[in-house]
RNA sequence: GGAGAGGUGGCAGAGCGGUUGAAUGCACUGGUCUUGAAAACCAGCAAGGGUUAGUAGCCCUUCGUGGGUUCAAAUCCCACCCUCUCCGCCA
């Protein structure tokens, strides 16, 4: 969310810097929303003052033990033409608050503008593509030939955009997962945290999923609905949801491994072939909590916490900046990272890191005590894969793969697989 | 699933229809004392919103959430959520 105080004083900056995005913000009906509500609230509160006046007047009456049926009299029509108006006021601020809601961030200056990823900017190139001496396959063939990757039992039990590893692949991608989170625990300093995979729609519309991405979202039938979580970036984040953070604990660092459950809805028809885009898919996620000051560094630093996975793993990747037209709703600025697919000969996204800036933390009441002020203030959040799993796995397939049809384990996974040094058929 | 207790400020914990935004303690901030520190003592210390040139005043809201009773609700009534204890069951 942004602040109302900024929407208020500044919405024709506001509305320029969302027009960045094609984001059409309606400054004129925002204002004219904003001057009926200051009028009808200052109108509640007059109300409501001379209410408590005439209440005490009655109670100090009362206590001398005077007559207090002519008080009771002059405020007989105070009730209902306060409810009256407050109601009034309450569907008004309902209404601005859905404007408000609906809005997307600000963006950095940073952001290049553009309508699509085409317009996206890289940043960096790691990593030479391998040049192969036969046809490089995609995962679902490596797979296939490995008699490990399944799909058509996963289309039996659950449909379309779902697998099913077996063996050594199942292990594969347990070992990517132990290499993320012992990395991030051990040399970038962050806390390890287990959370709930199913939320309240509160959470989701503190991390900005709602009330926007409804449809993106799986939930169950219960009263009220749980969510399943499409990342785990809901419930950490929401780790400091309503809390006031003392300044020598920030920053927070979380790392969480969980599973993601994303509705796909809109995206009939891409990626349809393989595991790059499943309703259900495993991924280690990155989460800081950091002051005000210290949020451009920490994307930097967070983003390198990603890469440095990709670079144990020696898979070529690159480094994008989002642009405009590419970036997520809720984002201030958003590196994307691309890791090269050898089966589509092609870039493609394995991590997204993200400044929230404050966002997030308004929409959640996320605060600090400022040494400075000695006054609670937002927070900013960030976050970012680090990275996902299903991804990486298929990296690793397609990018080690073998004329045989093997697949040789990268050097930093064989702590993590009981030394197996390749997968064969 | 059964029985009971409880949800109040950063934390702990009183209050149980009117002068309580809320006692007290801890924590925190400033001061006195001290060579310095500790201790002791004194003082201050919730958040959100409105109005405003204002971090000044004034006003409104907030004691789990939502409804209700009342001139007036942290206090009474109803529903829901959550936490804790005991029993049962279970991974």
């Amino acid at each position: 969310m942004i602040d109302p105080k900024l929407l208020r004083t500044a919405a024709d900056e506001v509305a320029s810097n969302l027009a960045r995005r094609n984001f059409d913000f309606d400054a004129a009906g925002y204002k004219r929303l904003e001057e009926q509500r200051k009028s009808l609230q200052v109108d509640v509160e007059t109300l409501r003052s001379e209410r408590n006046a005439s209440a005490k007047n009655i109670g100090k009456a009362k206590a001398r033990g005077e007559d207090i049926t002519p008080l009771l009299a002059s405020v007989e029509s105070l009730g209902s033409k306060l409810e009256e108006a407050d109601k009034a006021l309450a569907a008004l601020q309902a209404e601005i608050r859905d404007v408000e809601l609906g809005l997307p961030n600000l963006l950095h200056d940073d952001v290049p503008v553009g309508n699509d990823e085409e317009a996206n900017k890289e940043v960096l190139r790691w990593g030479e593509p391998r040049k192969f001496d036969f046809e490089a396959l995609d995962h679902v063939d490596i797979g296939a030939g490995l008699g490990s990757l399944d799909f058509d039992a996963a289309a039996r039990i659950s449909g379309s955009r779902f697998a099913v590893m077996q063996g050594s692949l199942a292990r594969l991608q347990r070992a990517l997962i132990q290499l993320m989170l012992d990395t991030h625990t051990a040399e970038h300093g962050y806390k390890e945290v287990y959370v709930p995979y199913l939320v309240q729609s509160e959470a989701l519309f503190g991390t900005g999923q709602l009330p926007k991405f409804e449809n993106d979202q799986f939930k169950t039938t219960d009263d009220p609905p749980f969510y399943l979580i499409p990342t785990a970036e809901v419930p950490v984040t929401n780790l400091v949801r309503d809390s006031i953070t003392e300044a020598g604990e920030l920053p927070l660092k979380y790392v969480a491994h969980t599973p993601c459950f994303r509705s796909e809805a809109g995206s009939y028809g891409r990626d349809t072939r393989g595991m790059i885009r499943q309703h259900q898919f495993e991924k280690v996620e990155l989460v800081q909590m950091v002051e005000p000051g210290e949020s451009d560094a920490a994307l930097e630093a967070l983003t390198g916490h990603a890469e440095a996975i990709l670079q144990k793993l020696e898979l070529p990747y690159r480094k994008v900046i989002l642009c405009s037209g590419d970036i997520g709703f809720g984002s201030h600025k958003t590196y994307d990272l691309e890791v090269w697919l050898p089966g589509q000969k092609a870039y493609r996204e394995i991590s997204s890191c993200s400044n929230y800036g404050d966002f997030q933390a308004r929409r959640m009441q996320a605060r600090w005590r400022n040494p400075e002020t000695g006054k609670p203030e937002l927070l900013h959040t960030l976050n970012g894969s680090g990275v996902a799993a299903g991804r990486a796995l298929v990296a690793v397939l397609e990018n080690y793969q073998e004329k045989d049809g093997s697949v040789t384990v990268p050097d930093a996974l064989w702590p993590y697989m009981a030394g197996q040094k390749k997968l064969s058929p």
